[in-house]
DNA sequence: TCTGGGGTCCTAGGACCC
DNA sequence: TCTGGGGTCCTAGGACCC
């Protein structure tokens, strides 16, 4: 049996678990920039707000609602994350963490029903954190059983028995399918396949055919046999870091030091997974103007050797944003990605006059920014400053944070 | 004025090889 | 230079997830 906890609301819910005061307002949360809505409480749902709504389009009615605003805390939400996740694995086999808010577990158990109640109330009570509880035969299917278990309001749904399922399916719209997004949905809707359930009555050769590998295999899933099985957490395959801007930047200078920036931010996260890179890619997201629309340019490059050294990611994403020239349109977004890692275990050797070591230096680097929070420390001469006008305090990952109990 | 960020997987097409 | 088939590797782009 395959089972999805699923936190509710979560990045709503941890702006209130350090704020009682907030238990019955509505809460909303933004993305960087303060751009848009990215999470909200059901208060906020019920005001008809959507994800992905621009702030500057519900500002008023969320002020009208009396309701808290906040810029994304991800130190919060993160560490937040880690408790709720390690309660889970004091409790049951098999963890295996989906998102910052989601892990699919394995159960083999006779009372399933009682026994997720009562690990759903125990994740509540220790974290302070509500989830809902999906359970059934397939991942694609607990997904379904946890969306089931939010939208009717019971907390926890096993879905086992062939009816119960295609209850659900029939009540399910066919973008709300885990592995069926806004584009396969549009065709399937022109076909007038609406619901789960039309498209579990679909013949799995025309769903091959029209939707690949990926669409068949997610028909089987429904279907209740496993194609997606529990897998270990690995080691990524890309690391990016990439942000909009909060002002649009026509100076290439400015522009460099962001890159550099973004660059050293990839490369520590390199070192903390125990990495080495191969490659650079820097992705530069040009302004709409007018009836022109957004563009990305992008350019990518090979390290001389494999490596996770700040400076010679920074040198080489530099020199790639040099090398696409100047458009003539300002910069909206910027990034930076690495990609082709190998283990650091595995590191090519390089001649010593050829080595400018550096590693004691940036150890000494993340040390200090895994101690006093992110970019104490940062590399570069940088003046980029994302908006975050609602942002509450790192209650739990930084010392002058910490609630005073009276 | 103001529309996020970080990933994975699959497929088609081109380059190249024998 | 052209002819053919089969294979691999690489890249860009699309689609999906949260």
């Amino acid at each position: 049996m395959y089972c999805l906890m699923d936190c509710n609301n979560f990045y709503a819910n941890c702006e209130r678990l350090f704020r009682p005061d907030l238990r019955r307002r509505p809460v909303a949360v933004l993305s960087n920039n303060d751009g848009c809505v990215i999470a909200m409480s059901n208060e906020v749902k019920k005001l008809g707000v959507r994800l992905g709504t621009p702030h500057f389009q519900c500002r008023k009615m969320l002020q009208n609602a009396g309701a808290a605003i906040f810029s994304a805390n991800f130190p919060l939400y993160g560490d937040i994350s880690a408790r709720v996740m390690d309660c889970l694995r004091r409790q049951v086999m098999q963890v295996e963490v989906y998102s910052i808010d989601e892990a699919f577990f394995a159960v083999d158990q006779k009372d399933l029903d009682h026994s997720l109640r009562e690990l759903s109330k125990l994740i509540s009570r220790w974290t302070g954190i509500p989830v809902s509880i999906g359970a059934a035969p397939t991942k694609t299917l607990a997904k379904l059983a946890n969306r089931t278990a939010k939208h009717t309001g019971q907390g926890t749904v096993v879905l086992t028995d062939v009816a119960a399922i295609r209850k659900a399916l029939a009540n399910c719209e066919i973008d709300d399918i885990w592995g069926i997004g806004y584009k396969i949905a549009k065709r399937l809707r022109n076909r007038r396949i609406d619901t789960a359930l039309d498209f579990y009555r679909l013949d799995p050769d025309w769903v091959k055919r029209h939707m690949g590998v990926a669409g068949l295999r997610t028909w089987q899933e429904l279907k209740g046999k496993p194609c997606l099985v529990f897998q270990k957490r690995q080691a990524p395959g890309s690391i990016c870091h990439s942000r909009t801007f909060a002002r649009r930047i026509t100076d290439q200078v400015q522009l460099l030091n962001a890159i550099r920036m973004f660059a050293a931010c990839t490369a520590e996260r390199l070192r903390q997974e125990r990495l080495l890179a191969r490659r650079v890619r820097v992705t530069l997201g040009l302004a709409r103007r007018g009836s022109v629309k957004y563009r990305n340019l992008s350019a990518w490059g090979k390290l001389a050797t494999v490596t996770c050294d700040s400076w010679k990611i920074m040198d080489l994403a530099e020199k790639l944003v040099r090398e696409l020239g100047r458009p003539d349109r300002p910069y909206a977004r910027a990034g930076v990605t690495l990609l082709d890692f190998t283990d650091v275990n595995q590191q090519e050797l390089e001649l010593p006059e050829l080595r400018a070591d550096r590693s004691a230096l940036l150890e000494q680097i993340d040390r200090l920014n895994r101690r006093y929070g992110k970019n104490t420390v940062l590399l570069g001469n940088h003046d980029y400053r994302p908006k975050q006008d609602h942002l509450s305090p790192r209650y739990t990952t930084c010392q002058d944070d910490i609630c005073p109990v009276n």
